[in-house]
Parts: C-alpha cells; structure tokens; sequence
DNA sequence: CTACAACCTGTAGCGACTACAGGAGCAAGC
DNA sequence: GCTTGCTCCTGTAGTCGCTACAGGTTGTAG
C-alpha cells in the first residue's frame, strides 16, 4: 500500500505520467484515501512496470494497451503478443539501418570541414545544394 | 516560377508542411499571386530542400534554423556548424547503440515465444514479472 | 497554530507535423 | 455565361507521450 510517489519513485515513472496512464486506462482508476489520495499495491506497481519496461523497448501506448487486455481479459493469445514483438522488432531493425546511413553521412561531412571561419562551409555545400 | 503544389512534388514535403515552414519562420513569406496564391523561385526550392535533407539527418528545427540564419547572415561559422553537426552524430551514435540493446533484447524474448494460445505468455511474463 | 510537503484537478505546452472545415481562384468544356 | 473540378487559401484542432503549471486541499510535525 503506497501513494503515489512512492509509486513514482519505486517505479522510476513520473507522477504526471502515472496521473495521465490513469487518465487515458492504461492503468484502472485506484482506491482513494477519504481526503481522496490514490492509494496503489504491488499488483498495480507490478503492471506500472510492465508499461515502463514495454515503453523503454519503445512499444506505443497502444501495442501495450493491447498486451494489458489480453492480461485482463484473461485470454492472452501468445501469438498475438509475439506478433507484436516481432513487429517492435522490425521497427527496431529498420531505424538502426536508417542511423547507419545517417552516421555515415555525418560522420563524411563532419570529417569535410576544417572548423574555421571560412565562408564557404562544405557542410552548409553538402546540405544545401547536394542531391 | 511555381505554386506551392509543384514545390510540394519536387521537393517531396507535404504542402501544410510547407506552410508549416513558413508560419514558423524558416521558410521567408514568398511572393503571392494577384488572387493571393504563393509564388516559390529555384532558391526557395533549394532552402526547402536544404531544410528536408536536414531533417532527414534528424537535424532539429531549432539547428536548421541557426544554419539558415548563419546562410542568412552570410557569417557562416563553418566550426559552429560543425559543433551542431558532430552533436548531431554523437546522438545518432548514442541512439543506434540503445537500439541495437533493445534489439537483443526483443529478439530474445520473441525467440522464447513458441507462438500458440498458451495463457503463460513468455513474452508477457518477461515483461510483467522481470526485474 | 502554523508551516510545509505531498497530494488533488484541470488545462496548456512541447516538437514536428497532419488533418480537417469552409471558402476562393482558376482553367476547360458546354 | 455557367458549371465542374482541381488547386489553392486561412484558421483551428488533433496526433503522441508526456511535462509543466496554476490554484487549491490534505495530512503531519513542531
């Protein structure tokens, strides 16, 4: 049994964005004290973590909403859930492929310029009139 | 000499992007025709550009901006531009190495899953009971 | 009894667009 | 001259995932 920002400090999750999880039914609306505080247990802290270590691996809020109805509803499809594992893991693949390219790129251009005053640097050369 | 539609094909941004541009300041107001239609040169064309492949890279609008400004100014400050651009490669870098730790990451807890209806999900146990 | 921290609600802001509503300009065909 | 249909116009609101604030209430310690 805590109050929120023991919730937040346990969990490393932002109050604002314990507040807004609730707000938008990622997490269930808690119990209150009278004078009307959130009062959490370690089942909901447990689910704060699944959506924190979901969106650390850089699931949407919505792919997690997903997974959460299948834990609620009970009936989690494996294969659903891996599908959408799979899909995060594409994603994943095709970005680090894209910052590849980028950091070669960069690192071309960088490695271009002698870093003086001159007015005709070869960055702004490469940016503005390549292609 | 073309309107906004042309540009937009030419240079692969949407028009409201185009706009958008405008509206914040890093595309100047362009000429308008009689019945108040914007009229875009081949040197507006190529800042557009320069602010797409810019993007593309990652760069943010805030560092476009300045680049422009030192293009503007005609003070380009060839080691300024550097600095923003090393900065640039240094978070390209810093993300492709988090990516690639999600990507082992992902890939093992995909690997665990062996796809059926089981209700003890690898994937959702990783991730709800870990740590 | 007062000070103060921790909490509450509700709203607005961020970046970088994107999507609409509701209207106007403009060329071609009838 | 009129209609059709395309492109354009302005202005506003929505997207995602928070974050920050204003202005108030609750609870506890000295």
């Amino acid at each position: 049994m805590m109050m929120i920002g023991e919730l937040s400090t346990r969990t490393g999750v932002n109050i604002e964005t314990i507040r807004y999880y609730e707000r938008i039914g990622i997490l269930p609306t808690p119990r209150r004290t009278p004078g009307g505080r959130r009062v959490y247990d370690d089942g909901l802290m447990k689910r704060l973590n699944f959506v924190r270590r979901s969106r650390e691996l850089g699931f949407g809020l919505e792919h997690i909403r997903q997974m959460l109805e299948m834990v609620d509803g009970g009936g989690v499809s494996c294969a659903r859930v891996r599908d959408i594992a799979a899909g995060r893991l594409e994603d994943v693949r095709a970005k680090i492929s894209d910052l590849k390219q980028m950091e070669v790129i960069l690192d071309r251009t960088v490695a271009d310029c002698a870093g003086g005053e001159s007015p005709d640097c070869p960055i702004i050369e490469t940016l503005y009139s390549g292609n």
